[in-house]
DNA sequence: CTAAGTACCTGTCCGC
DNA sequence: TGCGGACAGGTACTTA
């Protein structure tokens, strides 16, 4: 569910009321949801620790506990974080929840549970693949627009399947790859490696934007996301083609076509995409 | 190595 | 109202 932009909203919102709070028990649910250790062991490591800060890196959010070990937490589609004081979330597929020394609790819910966390010495890091082997993401120093010319030659792939891949660029989703391929006015199928350095370059910056905008808006909403506070998101009212199938271009005003590529669906403009 | 297809889950929506 | 199929902010694994 939730991309960088998503997560960054869910991290700034949990940050002031987890940091400097102690874990007291965490009571598990749902066994599958716990990646690493087994659940006793996780259980064990998290129980007594109270959370530094949060960190986040592509779409994992990272508690840093105050042993220096995490509790690494991958959202992946319909996974949510929320702090409730006192009293439970109304939600009904709450899997883990982490009850806190002052009394209020951390919930993680996830309708398809199909989310992943982990409690990891930093030694263990690594054996997170998608964590250890991501890319750089937008908007920092490692991501310019020669590296992503760089990354991006020869690859036979399409260009959309690029984007969502975390070992090249890390945090983008489908929703962010279709609005970075609209407003670099390029087709999501076509060949990575074809791009001119003209279009590559626009792609870099189109990248950027749309993470910026992202995360000034709070993130998109359209069915499960909601930031820690059970906020939605505002810039699913900005998008240029994510879910818009069939209506008129912000920028042309021809209908914006659904199609899918690498197995996802993808909205474009005919027109305004080459 | 790259690239594409499938599996993992549960829920919603749409057409018949 | 019921049923089947497509679809959903993602990634790991398997196959060519």
């Amino acid at each position: 569910m939730p991309e960088l932009p998503e997560v960054e909203t869910i991290r700034r919102s949990l940050e002031h009321r987890l940091c400097g709070v102690g874990i007291r028990e965490a009571e598990v649910l749902l066994a599958r949801q716990i990646k690493w250790p087994d659940v006793p062991g996780f259980v064990a490591r998290v129980n007594g620790r109270c959370i530094l800060r949060l960190q986040r890196r592509g779409k994992y959010l990272l508690l840093v506990l105050d042993d220096g070990s995490y509790i690494v937490i991958h959202l992946r589609m319909t996974g949510r974080l929320l702090y409730a004081a006192k009293e439970a979330v109304q939600d009904s597929y709450v899997r883990i929840v982490f009850h806190l020394e002052n009394g209020d609790a951390l919930y993680y819910a996830d309708t398809r549970t199909l989310g992943a966390v982990y409690a990891m010495k930093p030694d263990e890091l690594w054996r997170i693949r998608g964590l250890a082997e991501m890319g750089p993401e937008p908007l920092t120093a490692e991501f310019s627009a020669d590296y992503l010319q760089g990354v991006l030659a020869g690859k036979k792939m399409k260009i959309k399947s690029f984007l969502l891949n975390q070992k090249w660029i890390g945090g983008l989703g489908n929703i962010y790859a279709d609005e970075a391929l609209f407003l670099a006015g390029i087709l999501p199928m076509r060949e990575a490696g074809s791009l001119s350095g003209m279009e590559s370059q626009k792609l870099y910056e189109a990248v950027n934007r749309v993470i910026a905008d992202g995360i000034s808006e709070g993130g998109t909403t359209f069915r499960d996301y909601i930031d820690g506070d059970g906020k939605k998101g505002l810039h699913q009212e900005n998008l240029f083609v994510y879910h818009r199938t069939g209506k008129a271009c912000r920028n042309c005003g021809d209908s914006i076509v659904r199609t899918v590529v690498g197995g996802r669906g993808t909205h474009y403009c005919p027109h305004c995409q080459k």
